[in-house]
DNA sequence: CGAATTCAGCGGTAT
DNA sequence: ACCGCTGAATTCGAT
């Protein structure tokens, strides 16, 4: 498929129309200006390299003023609010900047740029502004390059071309012993800043020192984080990477949890987790690119900046455009690679596929600096730079998470084009650099679908194929569609919705042996809460209802503690949390998904139904018809990443099965999946006095939106195992082909 | 209780 | 050395 870049580089010669491109882009554009030969391939060697560059001093084409549009005329205030089509803030193509004599009246790019330093004469000149009139010294003179140094530092990626071929022509950049030499460095100076700095950080090393933490790291098998991936992630580094972090994010917090809380002093688990896994080498996609990220796909979510630096979608923890030099022929030029749109500035998001993004800088969010105009440097340079030379940029986009109104959830948008700039006056007054940005066509839907959801949820717009609106009629804190947009299927078969888990007698209930006495709610750590003390002496949960991690067996506060029921330590208590829908699948029937982005470790459903007796379970054995049946019995794959010391197998004291046929909720349509996004965890909870054990689903990975749930269904080891076993259908490159 | 404020952070870029 | 669309803790302010 011979999409994004190199179609977009290599119009077929005539297939453009040259003054439509030029009316919308004045600016000095190469695309129309230097076709390429044809029947090139977006993967080009040096020799047929897709960018052609004008020499900086021109000759520029009539009618094709460099960087004029920059020039905002400081009395007219030019009114690109009004007319925002009008690119760069020139109201029509008259005035005295127009292209009658656009050469005369260009003001150089630098115009805009923060003065040179005074340089001595000779040294390396960096001013990629200075282009056109360009007064120092040009880098080319100072600076010479082998010809094979261009496809070194070609940062462009093939989607489709990920092979060794790709990467063979790449010599790596950084080496094993660079790498490691590199984190040592890194080592060394943040243990020096923790000593020096008062001991905000100086709890960092006692984390590393966590046994589960140590454990975890040692049992990361470094090679499976060679040059090769960390140069080039796939699917499942990439997820592997994922799920250590917030494992380790969560473990962090959990020990955080437990310490005295130093008033004024900011905890940072996601920082430290990203520092550790930094300086571990536990990341990829290292090497900056162009255009699609190996490993990461459209619509995937991340929940803190640094996860989507690990990943190598974007480097910058916090800055919002990141960019490359590339060497296009004998010059370097910024280009941005990819932006962070989370609304700190005034991006326009209105249109789902468009993006009006405002330049960095300026002061622009800081309250305690003035405000200035925003300078054509950095990230606002780069971006000028792709919307000369066209090239994807990926997108961002942050969103207010609504489980956790305090935090965001980023989405990867795919890729999108710059179509147009202009500098138009911020609320503060000051000079703010802005770039349109449209959405390259083709790709899945991610970011219109969150727009969609609202829309449902706010009733604006209604689901298509929905078949009833509350599956649960009540039941649930939260409705639960029945979809299906598939086929003519109007709904599962009869089955009596409730919420919970029926014990027909408590004749499996286990003894309950303390409750706690918290008052405020339970702590991690507190040596007086009993409730904690039996999990281990930290609660399970962090603050805000996320699992840690796996355990054999978690003891949530019951009815008889004396914390609030908004207690931490009863987060399958509460209900369902996010909004989930009954959906027809192509080819496994009927399955469950959310509209609502899930964190790993939160709490999705439990599994209700019927708890099978021991007669019951007999009579079970020798039954075929197992379609709703949660059986604790089966034996399960250990959860593919973290060990199995972190993530303990569940175990449950009786051969616990619940029966979901003749009733049940919404996780009987859980569908089965050799590599799922979802796991359960028994928990023991209270009710009449006495204990029982429930059988809770927590998210193994980040779910966005309408992604289907699965989670594994398990192995029996019976005589008769071969003949019922069902055929997996999860269609995954893991899949073991069956399960039952 | 949500919004606003405060502030230490970190990887990366540029000097 | 400097920079930035972080994110947690804390204070503020409108109910």
């Amino acid at each position: 498929m011979e999409q994004g870049l190199g179609q977009d580089y290599i119009p077929a010669s005539g297939s453009f129309d040259k003054s439509r491109v030029l009316n919308v882009r004045p600016l000095r554009c190469l695309v129309p200006i230097f076709p390429s030969p044809p029947n090139m391939s977006s993967f080009s060697l040096p020799q047929a390299a897709p960018f052609v560059s004008a020499s900086p001093t021109g000759p520029f084409p009539p009618g094709v003023a460099p960087f004029y549009p920059f020039f905002v005329p400081p009395d007219s205030q030019r009114p690109s609010e009004q007319d925002p089509q009008a690119p760069f803030g020139v109201p029509n193509q008259a005035g005295p900047f127009g292209f009658n004599n656009p050469v005369q009246a260009a003001v150089p790019i630098s115009s805009f740029r923060t003065p040179p330093r005074p340089q001595p004469a000779g040294a390396p000149n960096h001013n990629w502004g200075a282009v056109n009139g360009d007064t120092g010294p040009s880098r080319r003179s100072t600076r010479t390059r082998t010809p094979s140094a261009f496809a070194e530092e070609d940062g462009y990626s093939d989607s489709q071309n990920q092979s060794a071929q790709y990467l063979s022509s790449f010599s790596m950049h950084i080496t094993d012993a660079e790498e490691t030499s590199k984190a040592e460095r890194k080592k060394g100076k943040s243990q020096k800043r923790a000593r020096g700095s008062k001991g905000v950080n100086i709890s960092s090393p006692d984390v590393e020192a966590d046994p589960i933490v140590s454990n975890l790291l040692a049992s990361i098998n470094l090679t499976t984080f060679d040059t090769f991936r960390r140069a080039d992630g796939d699917k499942e580094s990439v997820g592997y990477i994922l799920m250590i972090y917030d494992f380790l994010r969560r473990r962090i917090t959990q020990i955080e949890d437990g310490k005295e809380a130093t008033p004024g002093v900011t905890r940072r688990p996601d920082l430290r987790a990203g520092t550790i896994l930094m300086n571990k080498g536990i990341r990829t996609n290292i090497k900056k690119r162009v255009g699609t990220v190996p490993g990461v796909e459209v619509g995937d979510i991340f929940f803190f900046r640094m996860e989507t630096c690990l990943v190598g979608l974007h480097a910058p923890c916090m800055a919002g455009i990141d960019y490359m030099g590339l060497k296009i022929s004998q010059e370097e030029e910024p280009l941005a690679v990819s932006i962070v749109s989370s609304g700190g500035y005034e991006d326009n998001v209105e249109d789902g596929d468009v993006l009006i993004y405002s330049g960095q800088g300026g002061n622009i969010y800081r309250k305690d600096k003035e405000v200035m105009d925003q300078k054509l440097e950095r990230g606002n340079l780069a971006l000028e730079k792709s919307l000369h030379r066209a090239n994807e940029v990926r997108v961002i986009r942050g969103i207010k998470d609504v489980a956790n109104p305090t935090g965001k959830v980023y989405v990867y948008d795919g890729l999108y084009k710059i179509q147009e700039s202009w500098v138009e006056k911020g609320k503060s007054g000051c000079n703010v650099f802005k770039y349109k940005l449209v959405r390259v066509p083709g790709q899945p839907e991610a970011f219109t679908m969150w727009k969609s959801i609202q829309q449902w949820k706010d009733g604006v717009t209604s689901r298509v194929g929905v078949i009833l609106p509350d599956l649960t009629s009540g039941a649930e804190s939260l409705p639960v569609s029945l979809v299906n947009d598939v086929d003519g299927e109007k709904g599962p078969a009869h089955f009596t919705y409730f919420p919970s888990l029926k014990y027909s007698n408590p004749v499996n209930s286990v003894q309950s042996s303390s409750i706690c006495a918290c008052q405020a709610g339970c702590l991690s750590g507190d040596p007086h809460c009993l409730c904690a003390k039996k999990n281990g002496g930290y609660l399970p949960y962090t603050a805000n209802g996320v699992l840690v991690n796996r355990k054999s067996l978690i003891n949530e506060c019951g009815p008889s503690c004396s914390c609030p029921p908004n207690c931490r330590n009863r987060a399958s208590q509460g209900g369902l949390k996010v909004r989930l829908e009954v959906f027809k699948t192509k080819d496994k029937g009927w399955g469950l998904r959310s509209w609502d982005p899930i964190r790993a470790g939160a709490f999705i459903c439990e599994y209700a139904g019927e708890v099978l007796d021991k007669s019951k379970v007999e009579e079970f054995g020798s039954e075929a018809e197992d379609e709703y049946i949660f059986d604790a019995t089966r034996t399960y794959q250990p959860l593919e990443v973290l060990p199995g010391d972190l993530n303990e197998d569940p175990k449950i004291p009786f051969p616990l099965i619940i029966s979901a046929k003749n009733g049940g909720n919404v996780a009987r349509f859980m569908n089965h999946s050799c590599s799922p996004n979802v796991f359960w965890q028994p928990i023991l909870r209270e009710a009449n006095k006495e204990t029982f054990i429930h059988i809770a689903f927590f998210a193994l990975r980040h779910i966005p939106p309408m992604t289907e749930l699965t989670y594994d269904y398990g192995i029996v080891q019976t005589n008769n195992a071969e003949q019922r076993r069902k055929k997996c259908l999860c269609g995954l490159s893991k899949c073991r082909g069956y399960f039952y």
